[in-house]
DNA sequence: GTTAAAAGGTTGCGTTTGCAACTAAAAATG
DNA sequence: CATTTTTAGTTGCAAACGCAACCTTTTAAC
């Protein structure tokens, strides 16, 4: 099995893994939605071109994640006082509330991916995925 | 940034370079169908099972995934002579010829990817990947 | 200060994916 | 040999992405 097909399977299995293991624990939560919200709490109502950046997509599909997450009232779009092109993402407490449900969620499925992989092997793997990206950001 | 994080970018930029790289050379081809272009090659006209079971694709994107080599008229679907459940998907000339123009596309493409990463780290990045989808794939 | 340029978000369109329901054909069961 | 059951492939539906065009507001440049 080459590199892109590895990676692309691990990929799929993180995300179908992580969403499964929210839905077994009653949360249903998309494996984007869940990439936005924790900035968003991490942040305390960033703006939607900050979180663009955070969570590296593009604006498109943030706006469209905060749809999702707007209506399961989970997070409120708030214009900026001063800048009235901002939009500010503020958490409600539904959101907040799920966010520390997903927590361990998050930490569980960590866990399992890593299994008994050791912790240098993790940290060279990270450093070769960053490696890559690094390669193919210049250009 | 975290392992999900990294795993996904690197994906999503590799992916995107490939086709990318294609596109320069004047070929039009996206990352999925080339996925399925280059197993019909390597397995002589494989039935669409087989073709799943080598691309780790369920089988209604390689029915689609087929339906756009086809459009393109990169391949052409043969029901079985013997079973007729079984659709074999074989190589016109047109779809020969790009599958060799590719190689070369493909070949660039893995080397940008790689850059100056050592062999060594290459393979132990593939074994953790493996193991990754290994610990995942039991349950 | 008025006009031009840039920035923040939204929307439309096309791709790709997964799941589940479906059709048709073959194999297994009685 | 008639009746399930299984298998191969297709189709409908919804989620997610990227790109490009667009609107609104702010900032920069005369």
């Amino acid at each position: 099995m080459n590199l892109g097909m590895l990676i692309e399977t691990a990929f799929r299995m993180m995300t179908k893994r992580f969403v499964h293991n929210a839905y077994k624990s009653g949360v249903n939560i998309s494996l984007d939605q869940w990439q936005v919200l924790g900035p968003v709490w991490q942040l305390k109502s960033p703006s939607q071109k900050q979180l663009g950046e955070v969570c590296l997509k593009n604006k498109a599909s943030i706006t469209r994640t905060i749809d999702s997450l707007e209506e399961k009232s989970l997070v409120v779009r708030v214009p900026d006082q001063i800048d009235h092109r901002i939009k500010r993402v503020v958490l409600t407490n539904l959101g907040e509330q799920l966010f520390y449900d997903v927590l361990p969620i998050m930490e569980k499925t960590r866990e399992e991916v890593r299994g008994d992989i050791s912790e240098d092997q993790i940290d060279t793997f990270k450093n070769v995925l960053s490696e890559i990206i690094q390669n193919l950001d210049v250009d």
